[in-house]
DNA sequence: GTGCGACGATTTTAG
DNA sequence: ATCGTCGCAC
């Protein structure tokens, strides 16, 4: 393609940005203006009109499935492959670097990468030995202050404790696990950009040879980026670098893990960068379009950016106010029908919600339905922990002294090494500062028989299979590994159904490995190599079927698709915003974008459902609508149920005449689920109430019945309380 | 070492 | 409601 073609196909923002002069450039991109488009044809405007070689590019993605699609476009447009080109996930692009100049990073050759699981046992494992109280330094709550730091690239060492007890015993943790990796040869996600971005900082010959080599960075999705992300691309960049950055700071939803939607204007700021904003919106109709910006309208500090379609018109939004959760789940069903009849495909529709618990009641009825449906979110396929114990297997014929690996599998399959025996390793591995195998080997002469003889046939296992492998292709490896190390036998002996899906599991890791291609000059065998590919590309959570099934998932993982038609549901206070986020002012923006994300992910049609009713964590809650769908246009949405009166009491008994007498949605076949009697409530939701101690507030929700009936209430003065209702003596104010 | 019952928590999650 | 973890009994 010559790069005259490559303009043709852009609009003339798309193109202002792609054929900018060489230099810093933020792109702001709404959602659906193409910016992927942009990226990729950057790229290649870059390569055929600069002359810029592909060998000096890199293009930097959060994912691995972004990265992949780059690759792919990028390579079509210029109508070759591009393999020297870098692209990847900064932790990707970083681990390749590690591996190149492992000498210079201070790392083992086999350095193997811990990922969040490993990362938690590992630090359960020192609290233990410290003999911390577990319940008072929870694995989990540190692993959180070890990885927030790390994301804004601070070490242990750089901590102050600031005379609080807490903090100093987290940064002894923190120092602590910092030893043990290093002991290990071990690092986790955050240090791969950790210590990539000391690499440069401190071998100036490298930072120099990556520097002059990567003038040309393209960066996807800046507004998630972190501190140390941030940090990385300066240091990468430096001051002559030209980084390509796009970004969309109304689509930030992940402040909760670290992003910093601030790197934003700070890239501006700092690089002086020159600004392009795409707001030619290609994907959404008119009314989808007028609502979302609605919407994200009622957001303070945003970067300033509104979308618009040169399409006019469109579906109605149409609103469902569901009693309950079958009833939301039997009107999305009822609609996908009637798509498919249609002649819709199954796959044009998504159903997003706010927590993966929501999932269900759609599954339920999808399945009685027998309706196909994919699932997003889960466990995925290297984190099964068969899978793991099989890697843990591999691991360890690669290095004795990797003693998360060790721990994982010594017992497993069970083979008499049990708690007493293990403490005595560990204890003696501390002491001596050794690995738990080394420890083992010095010890096993000491040992009860028993134990001893167990230990041993562990070591001459091992021994025995990484010999064994030396000489086999991969996926030979693995297969034997599976097989001669038990855990095929193991699972396969299992009574239940779960057993056999282990052992497919297991076979499915043989054709994995047969599939895999090693990455080229990473100094790695082809066995290491798949290792680190397992961690670092953790897999899909469902195999892609092939089949044309309805698309379930959070709203979060919705970020980047878009489908003709879409279904926010569970639009309720509490629920979304979730209860964590509705009364912080703080965090109800990010709430709100989110709101933001899911609307702009439908083309054509987009259906937002509440439940009047709910069950939760095993108990009936009453909420009231979300408060987002009052943000949104009274002329763009259609109510497929009215609700009667405004000034009805929304849960008063006529409300189940209402139901019975079946006026609620003429265009339904099917009976719908009926309120159960006596579910009515003793005042409306918003309510105005007094009580005695707590002055007045408002009804915001109802949960469980009868003598354990609760009423969330939020006080002027006091603030949210949850109260006994039997027991609050509230007085209803007019 | 395995199996069972009590207990607690339950927003979102890529690499 | 449900799932995962923990402690204890066998």
């Amino acid at each position: 393609m010559s790069s005259q073609d490559l303009l043709s196909a852009l609009n003339e923002e798309q193109r202002a940005a792609v054929t900018a002069p060489v230099g810093p450039v933020l792109v702001l991109a709404g959602a659906g203006s193409g910016k992927t488009r942009v990226l990729t044809h950057r790229a290649a405007w870059l390569i055929l009109e600069h002359g810029v070689s592909p060998h000096g590019l890199m293009a930097v993605t959060f994912t691995n499935k972004a990265a992949a699609e780059m690759r792919g476009r990028i390579e079509s447009l210029l109508g070759l492959p591009a393999d020297t080109l870098w692209i990847g996930t900064f932790h990707g692009l970083s681990h390749r670097m590690l591996r190149r100049h492992w000498r210079e990073a201070r790392l083992l050759q086999s350095f193997q990468i811990l990922d969040q699981d490993d990362q938690e046992r590992l630090v359960r494992k020192i609290i233990r030995e410290q003999k911390l109280d577990e319940q008072r330094w929870v694995a989990r709550e540190v692993q959180g202050f070890i990885n927030a730091n790390k994301d804004e690239g601070r070490r242990s060492k750089q901590l102050a404790d600031r005379n609080d007890p807490t903090r100093k015993q987290l940064i002894q943790l923190y120092k602590l696990y910092e030893d043990r990796c290093e002991a290990a040869g071990v690092v986790d996600f955050a240090e791969l950009l950790l210590r990539s971005f000391d690499l440069l900082r401190d071998v100036p010959e490298l930072d120099a040879y990556y520097r002059e080599r990567f003038r040309h960075i393209l960066v996807d999705e800046f507004q998630d980026t972190n501190g140390i992300q941030y940090d990385w691309l300066r240091q990468l960049t430096g001051r002559t670098g030209a980084p390509f950055v796009v970004a969309d700071d109304d689509q930030a939803i992940y402040r909760w893990r670290g992003a910093r939607v601030e790197n934003v204007q700070q890239f501006k700021r700092e690089y002086g960068a020159v600004l392009f904003k795409l707001e030619q919106n290609y994907r959404s109709t008119q009314i989808i379009l007028g609502a979302a910006n609605a919407v994200i309208a009622k957001n303070t500090d945003r970067m300033g950016k509104e979308l618009w379609t040169a399409t006019r018109g469109g579906e109605p939004i149409r609103v469902y106010a569901a009693f309950n959760e079958r009833d939301e789940a039997d009107f999305v069903i009822d609609r996908i029908r009637d798509h498919q009849r249609r002649g819709l495909p199954l796959a044009a529709a998504a159903v997003l919600y706010r927590s993966n618990a929501q999932s269900r009641s759609f599954e339920e009825t999808l399945m009685a339905a027998r309706i196909p449906y994919r699932v997003y979110g889960g466990l995925r396929f290297f984190e099964r922990a068969e899978i793991k114990d099989a890697l843990a297997y591999l691991r360890l014929t690669q290095s004795r002294d990797d003693d998360i690996a060790f721990e994982r599998v010594v017992n497993l399959p069970a083979r008499g090494i049990g708690g007493a025996t293990l403490e005595l390793l560990r204890r003696d591995a501390r002491d001596h500062g050794r690995s738990l195998w080394r420890a083992g080997r010095e010890l096993e002469s000491a040992l009860p028989a028993r134990a001893a003889g167990a230990l041993r046939g562990f070591f001459a296992l091992v021994d025995r299979l990484a010999l064994e492998i030396a000489e086999l292709p991969l996926h030979e490896q693995v297969r034997h590994v599976i097989e001669k190390s038990g855990l095929r036998d193991h699972h396969a002996k299992e009574k239940d159904t779960k057993g056999e899906a282990r052992v497919e599991n297991l076979d499915e890791l043989v054709n994995a490995a047969e599939a895999f291609t090693p990455e080229r000059d990473d100094g790695l065998s082809p066995l290491g190599s798949f290792l680190a590919h397992a961690t670092l590309e953790s897999g899909e959570t469902q195999a892609a079927t092939g089949l044309d099934c309805v698309q379930l998932m959070t709203l979060h993982a919705a970020k980047g698709l878009e489908f003709p038609t879409v279904f926010v549901v569970g639009m309720e206070e509490g629920l979304f915003p979730s209860e964590h986020s509705a009364f912080d002012a703080d965090r109800l923006p990010e709430e709100r974008r989110l709101c933001y994300v899911g609307l702009t992910r439908a083309m054509q049609r987009l259906y937002l459902t509440h439940a009047e009713s709910r069950r939760i964590f095993g108990r009936t809650s009453y909420r009231d609508r979300s408060r987002f769908l009052s943000e949104l246009p009274p002329e763009a949405l259609e109510d497929v149920r009215p609700r009667i009166s405004v000034s009805r009491p929304l849960y008063g008994t006529d409300r189940i005449a209402l139901a019975t007498a079946g006026q609620a949605d003429a265009s339904r076949r099917r009976s719908r689920a009926v309120p159960v009697a006596g579910e009515d409530l003793p005042m409306r939701l918003g309510a105005r109430v007094r009580h005695p101690k707590f002055g007045e507030g408002t009804v915001l929700r109802f949960e469980g019945q009868g003598e354990s009936r609760q009423v969330h209430v939020n006080f002027e003065g006091a603030g949210r309380k949850i109260l006994m209702y039997s027991l609050a003596h509230l007085e209803q104010i007019p």
